[in-house]
RNA sequence: GCACCCAUAGCUCAAUUGGAUAGAGUACCUGACUACGAAUCAGGCGGUUGGAGGUUCGAAUCCUCCUGGGUGUACCA
């Protein structure tokens, strides 16, 4: 539909001259009665042109070259807006591209040829991961569909760091939990990781190697058997959830290549570091940024700030033209600093899109969960998963905006009802696959010859909404807004419903009953699409 | 103190990025299965968009101040 429109505009640029360069923005109107498609360009152009907006409206109006078997009706409402309203023969036509283009249905070439760096999870080895990390998870792995969706070439990267003292705590606490395994006396104070998973590391020690460590006097040899296995375990989790990294990228390599190095040598060559206090300090005033930081501390060990400015460098050099890092809102004063780096070293920080989502709230019998890694007091993501599915908890993180607080409400997860948004959506899925079982064995089949029959209001809407999916998926994708979908797959869902109770198939006239065919074979295809863009399963019974 | 985010129906959240009468779900109250799945549909109840100003044809959305929450504010990541 809009395409059509843009079109017409287009054309009509020719002949009005205030129309050129013009971008004419077309909306769905949300009050039925509105058109199905609406633009204000009137009104914007009221204050250029020093005219009433009804007047312009209908100056338009008289200039759009239209196809009157495709639009139906244009009306100038309200204060200037033009509603457009399409026929039924045009609308129609929508279950015919579907048919088409099936599981693609939706895509866009828009950006073919370009490559994106989703980064996403990066948590550091020292636990399971936690509920927390598993919006984190969600919204890169939809995002990342979401991006693919509109053409480019996705990497999924996974960014840790196994260097630093959260890893050496880790791998003392499996020390000292071996040790208690032989027989030993400890103090596991509560700076230790008290988890239940660090005695499973220590009794797969014992088993391998029986007393022969208790003479080593580092850590290392615990701290890489517990690195090892726990990244076992998080792949596991991510694997229940269908999430599958390209990229385990590793911040020590930084130091073993040299980027480090040469970043800091970058920075000295710009004269954009000094020293003071015997740390180096970032010139980051001069960049626009509020204060000064360090990036080398006076023991010599760099600060975060460093190793992320040349690990988004090697981003850049590994040729992205998209690159998209997942944090969580106690990120949100780190990458100010790291983006000025990196612009400052020459690269188009513009190409670093930073996604802050805020905190998930678990809320378990009404009441708010804590949790802490450390203390050991947390649901892992993998119990999550296992309790109500890996459907809901996409379907759940993906839900709402990144920047709501969102409450994860467990006992409501795990109903398998009416009241679980997800069941509602797999629910219209499944009760087409139904109706299609149905008649095939009545050997009825769907055609397109009659789409013009589909008149009720039901099967009207029904068709708009369709013709939303593209713009809904791109929209989505350009925004990062994954929970449009979300919504947009419940109002469809919600007019097929709607659909299937006002418009019957079996005992329906042939040529409608099959025009009714098509149209829920192809609502049927753009569920199963959105669905897939989130990760979530489509089952033909329930 | 400062910075970023948030505040919308009893509850959980939307609102096409400044558009028309602010919408869904849930809860509560009605009604609809002797023909395609009632995990559904229809109707009702529910709002001064935290408060006060401002900007303009038009504000939940932008600006200022206030109130109340979250997250940071390190030579931690």
């Amino acid at each position: 539909m809009k395409k059509y429109l843009a079109s017409l505009f287009d054309a009509t640029a020719n002949k009005l001259e205030y129309l050129k360069n013009k971008s004419v923005i077309l909306s769905v109107p949300n009050q039925k009665g509105h058109g199905d498609l609406s633009t204000n360009i009137a009104m914007l152009l009221t204050k250029e042109l020093k005219k009433n907006p009804r007047e312009i409206a209908t100056e338009i109006i008289d200039n759009l070259d239209y196809d009157s078997s495709i639009i139906e009706k244009i009306e100038i409402a309200g204060p200037g807006f033009i509603n457009f309203s399409f026929s039924i023969k045009f609308l129609s036509k929508i279950i015919f591209e579907i048919d088409e283009a099936k599981s693609d249905f939706g895509k866009s070439k828009k950006h073919v040829g370009k490559r994106a760096n989703v980064e996403f999870v990066s948590a550091n080895p020292t636990g399971p991961l936690t509920v927390g990390h598993g919006r984190n998870a969600i919204i890169g792995d939809t995002v990342a569909n979401l991006l693919q969706w509109i053409g480019y070439d996705v990497d999924r990267e996974y960014y840790f760091n196994n260097a630093g003292r959260q890893m050496r705590v880790l791998g003392q606490s499996v020390q000292l939990r071996y040790k208690e395994l032989l027989g030993e006396i400890v103090d596991f104070t509560d700076e230790y990781y008290q988890g239940e998973y660090i005695k499973e590391i220590a009794q797969l020690l014992v088993d391998e190697h029986g007393d022969k460590l208790l003479n080593e006097d580092d850590e290392s040899i615990f701290k890489s058997k517990a690195e090892k296995e726990i990244f076992k375990e998080i792949e596991t989790t991510l694997e229940h959830l269908d999430i599958k990294m390209n990229n385990f990228f590793n911040e020590q390599t930084l130091y073993d290549d040299g980027k480090i190095d040469a970043v800091l040598k970058e920075f000295k060559d710009k004269n954009l570091s000094y020293k003071k206090d015997d740390a180096l300090w970032l010139k980051l005033t001069e960049l626009g940024n509020e204060q000064d930081k360090v990036i080398v501390k006076s023991t010599g060990e760099p600060t975060y700030r460093l190793p992320d400015i040349a690990y988004h460098i090697t981003k850049f050099n590994r040729g992205y033209n998209l690159i998209i890092d997942v944090f969580g809102s106690d990120h949100n004063a780190t990458f100010p600093d790291v983006k000025a780096g990196i612009q400052a070293l020459g690269y188009d920080a513009e190409k670093v899109d930073v996604l802050i989502y805020q905190f998930v709230t678990i809320i378990e019998k009404g009441e708010v969960v804590k949790m802490s890694t450390r203390k050991a007091n947390y649901i892992t993501l993998d119990e999550l998963t296992e309790a109500v599915g890996k459907d809901v908890v996409r379907y759940f993180f993906n839900m709402r905006s990144l920047s709501s607080h969102l409450n994860f409400d467990i006992d409501l997860a795990k109903k398998q009802s009416e009241e679980n948004p997800v069941f509602y959506l797999q629910y219209a899925h499944a009760r087409i696959s139904s109706i299609l079982r149905m008649t095939d064995e009545q050997k009825m089949n769907s055609s397109f010859d009659n789409l013009e029959l589909l008149s009720t209001e039901a099967e009207i809407n029904l068709m708009k909404m369709l013709h939303q999916f593209k713009d809904e998926v791109y929209y989505s994708a350009v925004n990062y807004e994954p929970h449009r979908i979300a919504n947009y797959l419940e109002e469809l869902a919600t007019s097929f419903h709607k659909f299937y109770t006002d418009c019957r198939i079996l005992g329906t006239e042939k040529k409608l009953a099959e025009a009714r065919i098509a149209l829920a074979k192809s609502t049927q295809t753009v569920i199963k699409n959105g669905l897939s863009i989130l990760g979530v399963s489509a089952p033909d019974r329930m």
